[in-house]
RNA sequence: GGGGGCGUAGCUCAGCUGGUAGAGCAGCGGCCUUUUAAGCCGUAGGUCGCAGGUUCGAUCCCUGCCGCCCUCACCA
């Protein structure tokens, strides 16, 4: 805060003051959404308005300025003449750019016809010490636009958009649950047992109970004891937290949505995705199906496409046998893949992952997963190794994954149990007993599904890298520097004691 | 963690073969009542990410460190 705009800035809110002007009042004339004066701009010539928002570059005329002003809705240009401003012009270069005012005037045009508020009215609402990036540019250093979001929101009004679009994604994926009857529910964030995926979790500490707890890395098995609750349909939206790298798909927290549906399997929730996708394009893309992705373009317009797991391995791994560790290992080291110490399942999966995942442009769903790697999910009737669950993918990018619930708490036991054996940072430490008890008591028959918000948020949006929809993304701390503190009195000098 | 790129004024960026830094915008002073990336005249503003090294001399070359981006690995 030492540089010399600050300063300037600075003395011209002393200088505020000292005139007994409040340069951060507590209201100011509120006003309409400037969006709402420029839809019927024609037939509202004339009228007297009231507008507030932040002050853009001002066009100084030396009688005459312009601006432009800025709120939520839209933009619109305001001019200050002398000759309507007699009382504000001695104190009009105290207002300035990115300064928030409100502003009274009258609606005109100019001479080239843009639609103006000739201002005969000026309150500082809030005064900025700080100046705004270039208007011309915007705030385009990365590392600022993520440090400093207030400013690249302020700032870069495409970012406001997409933010936006993310809010509208939420509210619509509530809406098409609400509108199943499905009730929203809040489990649990710090668990004493994490579980439902395989994540490395992070680790936190309750001081009263001396406990070890972990942030969630899944709802999944708390809201699947709702069903056993009889809840039947039930959906949350909410945070989880891997302790994993960070890249432009991966972000530490996440948001994600779980639904859980008795009496449904995953052929029903294949539906519901399919439905929630037509849903999500008729009220945020407004009826659009195609959108553009990494410069491709992906129709989600359903059905979806739909291919076996293990078609999709053979084709693309011809002569290896995803069950037959041997005929794996040898294709994993074919591919280069690490292979020490991992285990069998995973290893095949490993392959999978490298061989089919970017082929799958998609909106594909794949299907019928390997039990092995579906600890949570029921086996199809006719082979026990197989599992009735899909995932979704675009564009390589896994979207969601769904399952037919597994009831049986006998096999759910038994799995849990087997995971125990070869247990990694990513294994729960202990079994979740009581997950298995709530099954004894009787979980209906039931379709799951999960999908990663802020990833489907990228696919509607188009956005490249998670962190352009995720507000705050977790950075490195930057090193301190100790601020120096602002050596102004905060009243006027002959405000009452 | 590996590889690549980047870090220069508040913001956006130049800066050649090594000779101690420049523009536009923002700021300040001035002119201008119809501009809209306003214009014109003047002016101020820098720990060139940090720390070493090489050199008579480093924003530039070398090493280490910090941070960010991309990518690979990791990652339901």
């Amino acid at each position: 805060m030492t540089d010399g705009i600050a300063k300037d800035r600075l003395e011209k809110l002393q200088a505020l003051r000292s005139a007994g002007q409040d340069p951060f009042p507590p209201r100011v004339p509120r006003g309409q959404p400037i969006a709402s004066v420029l839809s019927d701009f024609a037939q509202r010539t004339g009228q007297t308005v009231t507008l507030a928002g932040r002050l853009g570059v001002i066009r100084d005329f030396g009688k005459l300025r312009f601006a432009h002003l800025e709120d939520r809705s839209g933009s619109i240009q305001v001019g200050f003449q002398r000759d309507k401003l007699a009382a504000f012009w001695p104190d009009r270069k105290r207002i300035e750019g990115n300064d928030l005012v409100s502003i009274t005037g009258e609606l005109g045009t100019t001479q080239k016809g843009e639609p103006t508020l000739w201002a005969t009215e000026v309150t500082l609402a809030s005064k900025a010490l700080r100046a705004a990036p270039e208007k011309w540019h915007g705030l385009t250093d990365t590392e600022q636009r993520y440090r400093m979001r207030y400013v690249d929101l302020f700032a870069n009004a495409e970012v406001r958009q997409s933010f936006a679009m993310r809010s509208r994604i939420v509210r619509e994926v509530r809406a098409y649950f609400d509108s199943l009857d499905y009730l929203e529910v809040e489990t649990p964030i710090l668990q004493p047992i994490f579980g439902g995926a395989s994540a490395r979790p992070f680790i936190t500490h309750h001081n009263t109970l001396d406990m070890q707890l972990y942030l969630r890395i899944a709802p999944e098995l708390y809201l699947k004891r709702l069903l056993v609750g009889g809840m039947e349909r039930v959906y949350e939206i909410g945070r989880v937290f891997r302790n994993e790298g960070i890249s432009t798909r991966h972000n530490p927290e996440v948001t994600m949505l779980e639904s859980y549906e008795a009496w449904a399997d995953y052929r029903d929730i294949m539906a519901r995705v399919e439905g929630l996708f037509a849903h999500l394009c008729q009220r945020v893309l407004d009826g659009k199906t195609k959108v553009t992705f990494r410069e491709k373009e992906f129709d989600l317009q359903p059905p979806f496409q739909k291919e076996k797991y293990l078609d999709l391995f053979a084709q693309q791994n011809p002569g290896t046998d995803w069950f037959d560790h041997q005929s794996v290992l040898r294709r994993a080291k074919e591919l280069h893949l690490k292979t020490d110490g991992i285990e069998p399942a995973k290893l095949a999966n490993d392959v999978f992952e490298a061989t089919v995942e970017d082929t799958l442009q998609g909106p594909i769903f794949v299907y019928d997963y390997p039990v092995a790697i579906s600890p949570l999910a029921k086996r199809v009737p006719e082979d026990p190794r197989i599992t009735e669950r899909f995932e979704l993918f675009v564009c390589g990018m896994e979207l969601g994954n769904a399952f037919s619930e597994l009831n049986d708490p006998i096999d759910q036991e038994q799995r849990f149990l087997e995971q125990m054996q070869h247990k990694d940072d990513e294994t729960p430490g202990e079994v979740d007993f009581d997950y298995v008890t709530a099954l004894e008591y009787g979980m209906p028959p039931a379709g799951g599904l999960g999908i990663g918000i802020d990833r489907l948020c990228m696919l509607l949006s188009g956005s490249t890298s998670i962190r352009d929809v995720v507000l705050f993304p977790l950075l490195r701390r930057e090193v301190a520097v100790p601020v120096e503190p602002h050596d102004v009195p905060v009243a006027p000098p002959d405000a009452p004691k």
